[in-house]
RNA sequence: GCGACCGUAGUCUAGUGGUUAGGAUACCACCCUGCCACGGUGGUGGCCCGGGUUCAAAUCCCGGCGGUCGCACCA
């Protein structure tokens, strides 16, 4: 669906919109999420919780956003994050200064070049600016970090995480030695992480405050093939989009495995339960991928890169990273902090490896509705409706009476009354036009209506409105709560009702 | 950061120097209403911010902020 619809859509009914917008000097990159869109977002990292966190007995934290710089010093990020940068003194635009000099001489440029060589580098081959032949100032670093200052004094360096799985490498070793499984050890964490992004755009799709939710496994890379419910998955075909391949191919976990198109097991099963995660999120398997990163496109940490990819309008969009860090970062941690971060098994110490499953939040939040979106003519109208799954609608159920008169409106309050004390999540609306009120929860996809009427006053029994089909069949009161439960859990169709 | 284009109610939009800034839709109130954005009456609500030019600026100029597209960037 074209992203103005979806757009359109958000800002109407307050989905999303500007943070600090009704000041002129807001910055960009920042985005409030209003009641409706709240609920969607929620439902998404429950929905998330319940799948992976839950059935997978992962261990979740809640960590800082604010975390010290030595983090970051183990961590890479305060050399990789920082890019050196030079601009041009006559057209101010801005380049990467290791970039200039590697086209120059035809080189490559090691990251660890420090700003004084760079700045050599630049004069002593006379590089000037490549759009306008324009002078170039000195090199600096520009850093993609959030920089903030703790203590009274503001003496103490500290920055906003810039992804969230730092906080997991840095509490590994306090949940592992009180874990009773041992390894593989999984972690998991959803929250904000903050990136000083040049240019952002597309709303929700590059933003400075990021929502992630991430999963760390640690396991010992001597056992990648030891998979507890390999089995459970080992037929099920990932959509893989390989380096050397230009199709995407189905092939399944236990071929991926056996062709060494994986690294093993462990990457494969996990890659597997993303897939039917996003499948479960009502998106679409043709418009599914994973890609594999090649070696210059990966995370100089990474061994292995699938960036798991959905097809819209604007192209493939990357909502979640997998990749297989290696010990790279409980290896960091450990130096710069000096604490043995290793695991133990049978006697033997090592560095635990750790696969990761690192998802946009916001991301799969607008990709989510951009595949929901659905826009139908009839007649000389036009319809518009979310196609949302039931785990992610904002309300599960609509409770409406037929008019607002008649007793009608008492009657359908007792109904959404019982229906609350079921724990749906309901909204009654009795105002307006019964149309114009389905079509309203049609737009934020609430899956199912009731609706009370002048038989319901004789007999207790209400119509069931389904949102994609707009049929109606009838029930009885008493029996809606089974009714709706059945249908919540999808062990009763509509069509079967 | 660069370049081009752009910024008028919640949303979409007319207005290119003097308008009570118009419309659609949404929203609110009342009436009507026996199932898909019904109809009627009434109503609330707007020129992104700052400076300049001018007797007069939503309109022209400059700057800021924001947006779209392209480039660059995105360990």
């Amino acid at each position: 669906m074209p992203r103005d619809e979806l757009q359109n859509l958000a800002f109407r009914r307050q989905l999303f919109f500007p943070t600090a917008e009704i000041y002129a000097s807001k910055p960009a990159g920042f985005w409030e999420f209003g009641p409706i869109g709240v609920r969607i977002r929620n439902n998404i990292i429950n929905f998330w919780r319940k799948e992976l966190v839950e059935k997978e007995r992962l261990l979740e934290i809640k960590g800082s956003v604010i975390l010290p710089k030595e983090v970051f010093e183990a961590s890479g990020h305060l050399r990789s994050f920082n890019d050196p940068v030079v601009q041009c003194k006559k057209c101010h635009a801005l380049f990467r200064a290791d970039k200039l000099v590697e086209e120059k001489i035809a080189k490559h440029i090691p990251e660890s070049k420090s700003i004084e060589e760079l700045n050599a580098l630049l004069a002593e081959h006379k590089i000037r600016c490549p759009k306008c032949k324009g002078e170039l100032s000195e090199a600096r670093l520009f850093n993609m970090m959030m920089r903030v200052l703790i203590g009274a004094t503001q003496n103490q360096e500290c920055f906003l995480r810039p992804e969230t799985c730092q906080n997991i490498f840095l509490d590994f070793p306090r949940l592992y030695k009180a874990s009773r499984e041992g390894l593989p050890l999984g972690i998991a964490q959803a929250g904000s992480s903050f990136r000083n992004e040049i240019a952002p755009k597309q709303t929700l799709l590059r933003e400075r405050e990021l929502g992630q939710m991430e999963i760390e496994i640690f396991f010992n890379p001597d056992k990648i093939n030891e998979i507890r419910n390999f089995s459970e998955i080992a037929n099920y075909k990932l959509r893989l989009q390989r380096l050397d391949r230009g199709a995407i191919e189905e092939i399944s976990c236990e071929q991926a495995v056996k062709q060494r198109v994986v690294s093993g097991k462990l990457i494969a099963y996990w890659l597997a339960r993303l897939q039917q995660f996003y499948e479960k999120c009502g998106i679409a398997l043709e418009k599914i991928r994973f890609r594999e990163l090649s070696s210059e496109e990966r995370a100089f940490y990474a061994k292995e890169t699938w960036d798991f990819e959905v097809l819209t309008d604007l192209g493939w969009i990357e909502l979640v990273a997998c990749n297989y860090r290696t010990d790279y970062d409980l290896k960091g941690h450990s130096k710069g902090s000096k604490k043995d971060l290793s695991a133990k098994e049978e006697g033997k110490a090592f560095i635990p490896h750790v696969f990761e499953l690192s998802a946009g939040i916001d991301r799969t939040f607008y990709v989510v509705l951009d595949q929901a979106i659905r826009k139908e003519k009839r007649g000389k109208d036009e319809r518009l409706y979310l196609a949302l799954v039931p785990q992610l609608a904002p309300y599960f159920v609509a409770v409406f009476p037929l008019v607002n008169k008649n007793g009608l409106p008492e009657k359908a309050k007792q109904v959404f009354d019982l229906l609350e004390d079921y724990k749906f999540s309901c909204l009654y609306d009795k105002k307006g036009s019964i149309g114009r009120r389905y079509a309203r929860v049609d737009e934020i996809g609430v899956p199912y209506a009731i609706t009370i009427d002048y038989d319901t006053m004789q007999d207790d029994t209400v119509t069931i409105r389904e949102r994609d089909t707009m049929a109606q069949k009838r029930a009885k009161i008493a029996e809606l709560p089974e009714i709706l439960w059945k249908l919540s859990v999808g062990k009763l169709s509509f069509a079967e009702l």
